[in-house]
DNA sequence: CACCTGACATAAT
DNA sequence: AATTATGCCAGGT
């Protein structure tokens, strides 16, 4: 189903592409970049359409530093795949999918 | 316009 | 510690 983002969408990719490669946010401090209190409205965005990687929306995980979700899943290749995408941004996840470096963690998304 | 869904978060059990 | 319930917010039907 195609559609073009909406207004609220193109303010949480804006946020997004702010958060430098080899980083990594949470829906919440994302949610929090475009004054949204709802991680699930970010989650959303996310899922809805730009995923691939020109939007880095593989750089959004939820608060348990979980891999989350990509593409429209939540598990599969696709889960793989952005694991493999961050890795290679030197953001690692052991095997359950766990985020070993905080240090990749942004605290806050930073202005332009 | 009302109800449901969802890649979340947090509190309560 | 794990599971369940409630709150959030925008989009879809």
């Amino acid at each position: 189903m195609d559609r073009e983002p909406t207004v609220f969408e193109s303010r949480v990719y804006e946020a997004l592409c702010r958060v430098p490669a080899g980083k990594v946010v949470t829906y919440k401090t994302l949610g929090h970049a475009v004054g949204c209190a709802s991680g699930q409205a970010i989650g959303n965005a996310m899922r809805r359409n730009p995923f691939a990687p020109e939007v880095p929306c593989h750089r959004v995980i939820p608060a348990t530093l979980m891999l989350g979700g990509f593409m429209g899943d939540v598990i599969g290749e696709k889960i793989e795949r952005k694991r493999k995408l961050l890795a290679k941004e030197g953001v690692k996840f052991d095997e359950a999918g766990k985020l070993l470096d905080e240090g990749c963690l942004l605290a806050d998304v930073p202005l332009d």
